[in-house]
DNA sequence: TTGTAAGCGTTATCAT
DNA sequence: ATGATAACGCTTACAA
């Protein structure tokens, strides 16, 4: 029995006339070793987590990222997908959450954060515990945990940067508001662009992150027509959107109107050629799991270790929605 | 410690008293039962495998569907994304994945296959063990497992159906080939349909399943102009494709050629108005997460119970892609 | 080189 | 209504 179990970890101290008969035994009778038992006695379960909202674009591509990390480290990732809604239910939901991961002893989380506002209250137990966790993609100021994602600041900045090099003067904003990590930041740095490059905002729409009203942007767009030259969505799809409205209101794209999106989600789909910041989600989402299993082997700590902060450069994807006119 | 047990699972015969002071304590200690311990005794892990290939259009809506059962059953999801890629590399990536999920001791498997050939050979494994699996979208003729999925054959046929109504008389039929399920049953009702409606079958141009040859496409249909006057693909993207080259061709659509896609995975796109139709991927992933979770709470059988085989009818999703000329 | 004993956190069973 | 004991499958520490 004991002997059984030093063969199995390849410990040394063993027979080869043994190990060969145990192994043969083994195999014959397609005996696996038990994961649960293993977890239990070491304190490593060998399962780590991954959280994100429901149906959001860019999670399957950095959940894939973060799956080959995990598997080339043979761990187990369980997947949870929680919906974006506020209030008791998504309390509700998002305990059962937490609670299952923290009953099944996973060895760390990744966590895609809905908002500034709900994730981190369920997560609040999962760092009293010091358990591991990694935020990507959005980051949240509540609390200060490793992060892995697209420098977003600068993503929008230099979507002001190529809206200027190619002349426009007035540009229109669409952003989902300050509670979400990423639109706050991507439109502080077109902000900020617009500041260096001389250029008016015309007018900053703001949308719901759950229905992306493409009436809103449309009836917006509407109003100002003839007073902006461009249009950054701070994501793809309400690029998209105010793309058909222009098309709608005769505006040309590129001639009269440039549009830039954040995604480069299309990139997959030739049917649309959106300008838009490729966020390489893939290695986002590696990176993320690559960090997790650090700190997960580095084991537990006294002091809290200083947050990481890993950021990816958005690269411009050039389409023909923002070329010069 | 035999009470505490008691308690926490709301077992009868216990001191109210007791059980106040219990709680209160557990609760001060944020107490949680260990699962991992509880699945070693019971042989019930709670935790349940899907596994499905990388990329996959229709995999994340099916994923959703599959994952809000399980989490009602308070179950945890373990995700595996295998690679589409065949070959030494293919088995000894699978047979790693399988080995992971049987170490943890799933309580069950919900697999989408990536073909006829690839992923069988690595559930033989589970099939031996009497591990409950359900095959979701994908069939696959090598074992009489659980299947929930699309009625491929029905939409197929209906496909030529509504081609035949819209005053078509020569398709092309654009398909990846008879390895994978859902192209042979789709191919075979579709070509069942023309025989129906007495249309002719001008072309089948098959094309791979991993890397879409937009080329081929162009190339195959320029080569039949002016010889039909409608393009079912059994996929939205090889539809599509066959749309740009009509564009190309300039043939007008739907005017001169009528074009129906499968999957309808544009409805959340409205860029473009493909016709297809819907195969209602978070219901037949949800129906395969009920009936996994049924054949795990039937427990283990002596004689192998008859495969279920649950089949949803596709919609048709009317775009401006086939209306009548 | 191999075996024995104890323990990981929980539950079933059999007392008390 | 509560407690004691054994058992789940495996590993660490210690003997033999």
């Amino acid at each position: 029995m004991m002997t059984v179990s030093r063969v199995l970890r390849n410990k040394s101290n063993v027979a080869h006339a043994t190990e060969q008969k145990i192994r043969a035994i083994a195999n014959r009778l397609g005996y696996k070793p038990n994961r649960l038992v293993r977890g239990m006695q070491s304190g490593r379960s060998g399962i780590v987590s991954v959280v994100m909202p429901a149906g959001h674009a860019i999670a399957p591509a950095i959940l894939e990222g973060a799956y080959d990390y995990f598997a080339e480290k043979d761990m187990l990732m369980a997947l949870d997908l929680v919906h974006g809604h506020y209030g008791e239910k998504a309390i509700a939901e998002q305990s059962k959450v937490i609670n299952r991961l923290l009953e099944s002893r996973v060895d760390g989380f990744i966590l895609l954060p809905v908002n500034e506002e709900a994730s981190p209250l369920y997560f609040k137990e999962v760092i009293d515990r010091k358990i591991p966790l990694v935020l990507v993609d959005r980051n949240t100021i509540h609390f200060d945990a490793d992060f892995v994602g697209t420098d977003d600041f600068v993503g929008g900045y230099e979507a002001a940067h190529v809206l200027a090099e190619n002349g426009c003067k007035n540009a229109v904003l669409i952003s989902t508001g300050d509670l979400v990590s990423t639109s706050r930041l991507r439109s502080e740095g077109f902000k900020a662009g617009l500041k260096a490059f001389k250029m008016k905002l015309t007018a900053n729409v703001i949308v719901s992150n759950f229905t992306h009203n493409a009436d809103l942007i449309d009836h917006e767009l509407s109003r100002c027509q003839g007073q902006f030259d461009c249009v950054f969505g701070i994501g793809d799809r309400l690029a998209i959107s105010a793309w058909h409205t222009c098309q709608r209101l005769e505006l040309k794209i590129p001639q009269q109107v440039k549009v830039i999106g954040f995604g480069a989600l299309n990139l997959r789909d030739p049917r649309v050629a959106l300008s838009s910041f490729d966020q390489q989600p893939y290695k986002v989402g590696r990176d993320a799991a690559k960090l997790l299993v650090e700190r997960i082997e580095k084991g537990p700590w006294k002091r809290k270790p200083k947050a990481r902060r890993i950021l990816t450069m958005p690269q411009f994807v050039a389409g023909t929605s923002c070329l010069a006119g």
